[in-house]
DNA sequence: GAAAAAGCTTACGTTGACGTAAGCGTAATA
DNA sequence: TATTACGCTTACGTCAACGTAAGCTTTTTC
């Protein structure tokens, strides 16, 4: 089975088909500055790490972050220019998303412990019929 | 140290400073039949039974859980009057929930390891200054 | 070469989840 | 007894995250 090699680049249908998204979704991130893809012509073209945002982008709208704070987030994977204050700042940052997923997670256990009560009753309750 | 009972009724800015949240979010969650009070006169009156329904809404809300979505898995927790086919379709709503969550947890997985990573560069790059 | 598909821009509309303000009643407190 | 606190209703406002429509250009496909 020779393997597809990864594309040099996307265009938006591909990447909607990818996603499941609309191309209205992928072009309000880049209204918003969250993506920034390159034109050929007028036509949008997307590097492989501009699909690796927008996978970002999703991963984070599936974990209930908006998408300002998405773009934060993401930002703390290229630290780029920082100087000292800058690098502590982003530390300190990384510990709060840190705690909150933390806390998610918490609340992922309950509700999955809840979710599984709730089939047993059901499935007794379907015994008793 | 002599513990508090818990209380057989809540008024609505007790649970405001309990969970830090607003009366107009309580009262909204009431509009969208998400909760409801008994009365005294005019005035809510929450038992802990409602104050568990908020909890479990404040619970959804922090998973990013929309608030119409969050009345169907409360109403997970009590079957109550239901036929075969009620039980089948909870059981199925439940089994649909689970995998979202686990899809969450997938997510937040990847994120923490990120967020592990960029603190490791961060920190690097501090000693290296 | 006509039609369908894919791309674009501009711009107004919508939905969810409240915020905020106005105006009023009752209860606790200084 | 005045004022502060708590409670209520009604109703318009707001913000995020797109949806949807109109109208136009460029490919692709039949």
């Amino acid at each position: 089975m020779p393997k597809t090699p990864a594309p040099l680049e996307y265009s938006i249908s591909r990447l909607t088909k990818e996603f499941g998204i609309t191309t209205r979704s992928i072009r309000h991130y880049e209204d918003i500055w969250l993506l920034a893809p390159t034109r050929r012509g007028q036509t949008r073209v997307y590097s492989p790490a501009q699909r690796t945002r927008l996978k970002l982008i999703l991963r984070g709208k599936r974990l209930g972050i908006s998408l300002d704070d998405s773009r934060d987030i993401i930002d703390m994977y290229e630290p780029g220019k920082s100087n000292v204050e800058q690098l502590e700042k982003l530390i300190h940052a990384i510990r709060q998303q840190r705690s909150k997923l933390n806390r998610q997670l918490d609340d992922i256990t309950a509700l999955l412990k809840d979710l599984n009560q709730a089939e047993n009753d059901c499935i007794d309750a379907l015994k008793n019929q």
